[in-house]
DNA sequence: ATCAGCCCCTGCTAGC
DNA sequence: TGCTAGCAGGGGCTGA
């Protein structure tokens, strides 16, 4: 389940090894469900072969491989989704989706899952594509200010958990920060969206950046498939204070935090912590 | 327009 | 020990 600290940790460790090199030969899975009928293999390894990789950017959960020819490598990592390199002659494991061969190593994507995806946009497409567009901003930029967050939240009906696993309050916030930021403020994830107070709402913001923040400096959370490279886990997971700890005591007030279903997805919060 | 719920997919685990 | 049912979840879709 990577989010955008997970994300961000990969695109990091992955810059220094693509940036520059040429992809020069390129295998795709056949019928490979990551690119959704979006792109035939064929045609996207047409369009890969032969380009540079000029820059490695990330939106939300999106990690964005920038080509010479001005068009994009899109990747979305799903669940279980893994993108590192290997050595050139290494054997790919099981689920591997998609193999680049660059001037020195090569790079793999895989997913045993398939909720992943890879888009290949045209130059000038990025910000119009339906998949990001939607995005809203990115929590470490200026422009995820309380006003935005109010905007999302006003006359919503909906649990505050739903908003924030929609991306457009802020991009890349996932199952795990969701809970933590919560936390965090001391909201109650299943409260009424509408229902924040100015004073929540920028209790929230605050809430959302710390935990984004300290979890890259963890380089993310490893909770059960993500490894930054290869064999390489996150640290976040032990500053985790209500995800994936149900039935364990609150770290602030030693009541056992609790999980429900909320918006489909588990939600762990502490219910004396968290009004 | 909003929102709850379903679906995809497969490795892992709990329980028999 | 070996099997199976159930669970996990991002994002797109459907139907109320």
């Amino acid at each position: 389940m990577p989010e955008l600290p997970e994300v961000e940790t990969i695109r990091r460790c992955l810059m220094d090894k693509v940036i520059g090199r040429m992809i020069c030969e390129v295998w795709v899975r056949k019928g490979s469900r990551l690119l959704r009928d979006t792109v035939s293999g064929p045609m996207l390894r047409r369009r890969l072969m032969g380009a540079r990789i000029e820059a490695l950017g990330r939106r939300g959960k999106y990690l964005i491989f920038a080509l010479s020819r001005g068009d994009f490598l899109v990747a979305h990592l799903g669940m279980t989704g893994r993108l590192y390199s290997v050595s050139k002659g290494e054997q790919a494991p099981a689920h591997t989706h998609l193999r680049l061969e660059l001037d020195d190593a090569s790079l793999i994507l895989v997913d045993p899952r398939t909720f992943g995806r890879v888009l290949l946009i045209e130059a000038g497409g990025l910000d119009s594509h339906p998949s990001l567009s939607r995005l809203g901003p990115e929590p470490l930029d200026l422009g995820f200010t309380a006003a935005h967050i109010k905007k999302e939240l006003g006359g919503r009906n909906t649990s505050l958990k739903a908003v924030l696993l929609g991306q457009e309050l802020a991009a890349g916030v996932g199952n795990i920060y969701a809970d933590e930021a919560c936390f965090r403020a001391g909201i109650n994830p299943r409260r009424r969206a509408g229902s924040l107070t100015e004073r929540e709402i920028k209790a929230l913001r605050l809430a959302i950046r710390k935990v984004i923040v300290e979890s890259i400096a963890c380089k993310g959370t490893t909770f059960r498939d993500y490894q930054w490279d290869a064999g390489r886990s996150g640290d976040f997971s032990k500053r985790l204070r209500v995800y994936g700890r149900e039935g364990e005591p609150c770290r602030r007030c030693g009541k056992m935090i609790k999980r429900e279903m909320t918006a489909g997805r588990s939600t762990f919060f502490c219910a004396s912590c968290q009004k």
